[in-house]
DNA sequence: TTCGGTTTGTTCTCCCGTTCACAAACTCCT
DNA sequence: AGGAGTTTGTGAACGGGAGAACAAACCGAA
């Protein structure tokens, strides 16, 4: 959502701007054929994936297709091959560098989650306002200022930043990511951000989840309004 | 989604079966709400509560106009009026229940994140089938065994899960939830859990979310397949 | 080679969500 | 009281995604 349509491409094949609920879904078909690949198995066909992605066999074949024609009609997908084409596409075959700022409750589990690095991001960096937390070292990487944003987006070449901070100081660290040419964004906090045009922002919220939930929860247990 | 549509309502008013990408939004306008009302705004316009909220100012109205007409033309809207209307409709005036299975580094997180709290959900019980953490105390609530599930079920009334649990362990712990009597489970487990019908299930995937980012990185840095 | 069985890739239709645009309704000023 | 200005609530057009259904393509056996 709010993405803009991006200029049309120029390349020869690929790139026939996969649409957004497609791109969404191709992590979770990665990580099914991750799984059906540690299991063994070599070959799958479109029912089984969509099953082990618990989605409809018609929409992943259509979501597929976008990507090229990797299937063998009366046989199926070979699941490597399949996986290598999706990590591509998606574009985790190569290392993203990734830096987290806010070090708190949440910021410790996300530096010390193991699928950040299974899956092709890379935490180069802990940044955290507080001088207290600065002698910290949280999953083998040292807590440092969050001043040394610039120099360590510089030196790594990071694109993408983690925001786990409090809400009132969220805006603050997005501007000074957009500033140190940070495009890519993961907010944890629970606050809107503004950005420029040409930044990606997405928005994970614990809380909005829930109430998700208990909306549906109270439809359900007294029907209507008791 | 993944939600079938409800048995129609026969309540006399409200409940004209809003949106599912309505519901989504509400507890957005709520924290909207809840920041204007702190900050001492007595009312607002549509065009003001959608930039704080971060959407459309017609898609505001559209929304907020399936819970009926709380604005007044040519004024606005009473801010903590609707705020009350909007928590009313989500469900949060009440206290729900929450049970966290998995207390890892998220579990933790999440067990003192005090936007669970302050915005109408209580946890009563962590629960992780790790003896070795039944000594611990998080967030001022102590960790039990998983097999502690159905009491504690019974005793709170819980209807609402979290899953905090390596993806290996999610299954079973959303089969004895369910078995348990909870009907919605919020699931940070990187798994597709498989459900009976009645039971809503919502998926939070740290590593999906930057997977999405990285794709879109990808076309913004180098154009086509360089 | 030909035929039956299987599975992909794609077309077509339907439905949901977004957005525009405007009438209805309210306030305030004269 | 009346009119100008403002803002809500909603009807209607539009775009995109979901799912069904089918033709095209492949395998293996005879």
């Amino acid at each position: 959502m709010e993405t803009r349509a991006l200029t049309a491409r120029t390349s020869t094949e690929s790139t026939r701007d996969i649409p957004e609920a497609t791109v969404a879904r191709l992590p979770v078909y990665l990580r099914a054929l991750t799984t059906l690949s540690e299991a063994g198995t070599g070959t799958c066909s479109s029912e089984e994936l969509a099953s082990a992605a618990g989605v409809n066999s018609a929409k992943l074949r259509k979501d597929l297709s976008y990507l090229g024609s990797y299937g063998t009609r009366g046989v199926g997908y070979d699941v490597d091959y399949l996986r290598y084409q999706i990590a591509r596409e998606i574009g985790v075959t190569q290392d993203w560098p990734v830096v987290i700022v806010g070090i708190g409750n949440l910021g410790h589990a996300l530096a010390n989650y193991s699928g950040f690095r299974s899956r092709g991001f890379r935490v180069v960096a802990l940044l955290d306002a507080d001088p207290e937390r600065h002698e910290e070292v949280v999953a083998g990487v040292d807590v440092r200022p969050f001043d040394d944003l610039e120099q360590i987006v510089k030196d790594h070449g990071v694109a993408i930043g983690v925001i786990a901070t409090p809400a009132l100081a969220a805006q603050d660290v997005a501007d000074r990511m957009v500033a140190s040419g940070i495009s890519s964004i993961l907010n944890f906090a629970p606050a809107v951000l503004s950005v420029p045009a040409g930044v990606d922002v997405r928005k994970v919220d614990l809380s909005i989840e829930l109430q998700i939930l208990a909306y549906h929860e109270q439809r359900k247990t007294h029907g209507a309004t008791a």
